[in-house]
DNA sequence: CCTGACTGCCC
DNA sequence: ATTCTGC
DNA sequence: GCAGAATGGGCAGTCAGG
């Protein structure tokens, strides 16, 4: 078969997004994956995600929108304030690039590359790292354009930005692979379970090429591969969660940050698996050994990064377990040992690094609540329903210091669910979780199995929502670009100093309709420059700027700590761990309705240092 | 050697 | 993370 | 109800440049 040239999955590109209809979409798909080649086609999945690895193995480009705009710039020889205009009009930088592309008259229409040859030469640039990187980068990139039809610079320029905006990801890839060998609902469900325990589309679909959905059959969970984690819904109301879940458990909800945890220990001395490991070759990282004498442990974030080195003190705990091998999922998060309260979610994150890990790991100690066990000596346990998980896991030893099962409780009314949640918000917790007894681990899904019901379902999540005077705007990318506006910078009032202060950015909770209304409103309210009672972080600077006149009531999860944003700076206030100079923000910001408000009567800095002190309570 | 812009990943 | 929209 | 695509605050890491 002959390789696919990248002009020609280009074409295909474009047809996919000009579709909307998804069962359309996995026609196409259906289409393009049977024309390629086992070489080619795991390539050409990664390509079609926008990018060139499976999550669990991201390559990192360390190139982004600004970078792209130098690359635009360098290679069609256009000035970057000239590609930053376009941009901000068009919202999509593949556009953008297709038309400088159009427009270039220069030498260096290199003959169709291969999409092969295409993907090879991203793999490269992506890798390259170091000083005198990002110069490397940006020429190497702009070569790569140059010898690219318009429609496929289109694309080409797209991938680093990990998004190809063409309306559909994994799972319509996955239903395409069901199609193109001929099946239909039951291979689609068994091609997706495979996913979920191997999440790696072009691997799965090189098995399929190579054996049929036969070969598939040979997967299974693995210690050191990802499982993709069950995700859960929310809810209005804990009466309607009781009518939906039947019967169900409560655990408390940690504002912490996911893990899932691997462990294999030896077997006469042979390490059970050592795939991650040649994996880890395959793809030239120098990923160094974890293992102590006979067990192996790695950890996966939420999205899947292998973040076992940012935690040595989970894996010494994990590796005293006994068992022979294990899958644990479960919560982490920082605590002072001495008043043992949990820390906010912004001390836990200081964990996620990678350097002064020890330093950081003794300054801030860590409990990791598991609450689910996948996989346990050698067996799958994603079938099993929840409640003899849960029982499986109460059996393993933890240590009760760092590693600990968290509490769950069986509940089956409302009345209990409220207590609970009553209980777990006097803690300073999240809220709580609700999940089914009898579901399987659903991985990969969002689903009711599980509901989430944090404390910001109570309407509100601050004490009050916050008036804000809406004092510019960004432009929009990709569907938002069509209203001139992507987001908008929301400030409250300091009566003292007679200005305002930024708290937030607010990108969401608008409907169409409301963005279209949002620019009408703001039309007549356009300044030049930014006025002179505005106090904004340069970070923050608008694209346009408005005279008050436009307030809106935002609610939001949250008060918390801002690096950035002014609200409320300098004034003195009780912060635990923050530094002098720190304003206050919004945590989840979004849109509740616009008000008829004076400026004047937005929220002052008062009221806010006021919700952030009772939520410390 | 430090700072700031940018990027990627947590939520 | 939250939220909205099209299928 | 699912899948996808907009968008948020904030942290650490990388790299360029003073």
């Amino acid at each position: 078969m002959r390789l696919m040239k990248f002009s020609s999955f280009a074409r295909c590109l474009r047809e996919l997004e000009s579709t909307a209809s998804r069962k359309e979409m996995v026609g196409i798909l259906a289409e393009l994956l049977k024309r390629s080649s086992e070489e080619e086609v795991g390539k050409i999945c990664y390509l079609c995600l926008g990018r060139l690895a499976p999550v669990y193995r991201s390559v990192e480009f360390n190139v982004a929108e600004k970078t792209m705009l130098k690359v635009l710039s360098f290679s069609f020889g256009v000035r970057e304030d000239e590609v930053r205009s376009r941009y901000k009009k068009l919202g999509d930088l593949g556009s953008v690039a297709e038309l400088l592309r159009g427009e270039y008259r220069g030498a260096g229409r290199g003959g169709d590359l291969e999409v092969a040859e295409v993907y090879n030469e991203l793999l490269r640039i992506a890798r390259d790292s170091g000083a005198g990187s990002q110069e490397r980068k940006v020429h190497s990139l702009a070569a790569l354009l140059r010898k690219l039809s318009p429609l496929g610079v289109r694309y080409c320029a797209r991938i680093p930005l990990g998004q190809l905006r063409l309306g559909f990801s994994d799972v319509t890839l996955i239903e395409a692979l069901a199609v193109m060998v001929g099946g239909g609902k039951e291979e689609v469900k068994f091609i997706r379970q495979k996913f979920n325990i191997r999440p790696d589309v072009g691997e799965i679909v090189r098995v399929i090429k190579l054996h049929g959905l036969e070969g598939l059959k040979e997967v299974g969970v693995e210690i050191g591969t990802p499982i993709l984690p069950a995700l859960a819904e929310r809810m209005p109301t804990m009466e309607k969660i009781v009518e939906k879940l039947g019967e169900f458990a409560v655990e408390p909800k940690m504002d912490g940050i996911r893990l899932q945890i691997h462990l294999n220990k030896a077997v006469n001395g042979q390490p059970l698996v050592d795939s991650l490991e040649s994996q880890r070759e395959l793809f030239n990282e120098q990923g160094s050994k974890k293992e102590s004498p006979g067990a192996l442990v790695c950890i996966f974030s939420r999205r899947l990064d292998d973040v076992t080195d940012m935690f040595p003190d989970v894996v010494a705990a994990v590796q005293k377990l006994p068992v022979d091998s294990a899958i644990m999922d479960g919560e982490a998060i920082a605590y002072n040992p001495d008043t043992e309260e949990f820390l906010p979610f912004q001390e836990t994150m200081k964990r996620k690094r990678k350097y002064n890990v020890a330093q950081k790991a003794a300054e801030l100690p860590l409990k990791v609540f598991l609450f689910d066990l996948l996989f346990l000596n050698g067996k799958s346990l994603l079938e099993t329903a929840f409640g003899e998980r849960r029982r499986l896991l109460e059996k393993l030893v933890l240590d009760g210091n760092l590693l600990m099962a968290a509490r769950h409780t069986k509940v089956n009314s409302a009345r209990k669910l409220k207590k609970l949640f009553d209980l777990y918000i006097s803690e300073g917790l999240e809220g709580v979780m609700c999940k089914r007894l009898d579901s399987p681990y659903q991985a990969g899904a969002r689903n009711f199995n599980w509901v989430k019901y944090k404390r910001s379902a109570e309407g509100v999540g601050l004490p009050d929502t916050v008036d804000g005077l809406v004092m510019g705007y960004y432009a929009g990318r990709g569907q938002r670009a069509k209203f001139g506006v992507g987001a908008f910078l929301a400030g409250v009032f300091n009566p003292q100093k007679d200005r305002f202060e930024t708290i937030a950015k607010v990108g969401t909770g608008l409907t169409d309709d409301q963005w279209r209304e949002f620019s009408r409103r703001v039309g007549p309210l356009e300044v030049k420059a930014k006025p002179a009672e505005y106090c904004v972080a340069k970070e923050l600077e608008c694209d346009a700027w408005l005279r008050p006149g436009l307030v809106v009531e935002i609610d939001a999860d949250e008060v918390t700590c801002s690096p950035v944003h002014t609200a409320a700076r300098g004034l003195n206030i009780v912060r635990t761990g923050a530094e002098n100079g720190a304003g206050l923000s919004l945590r989840f910001p979004r849109l509740v309705r616009f008000r008829d408000k004076l400026p004047e009567e937005a929220t002052t800095v008062e009221e806010i240092m006021e919700m952030y002190r009772m939520q410390q309570t």
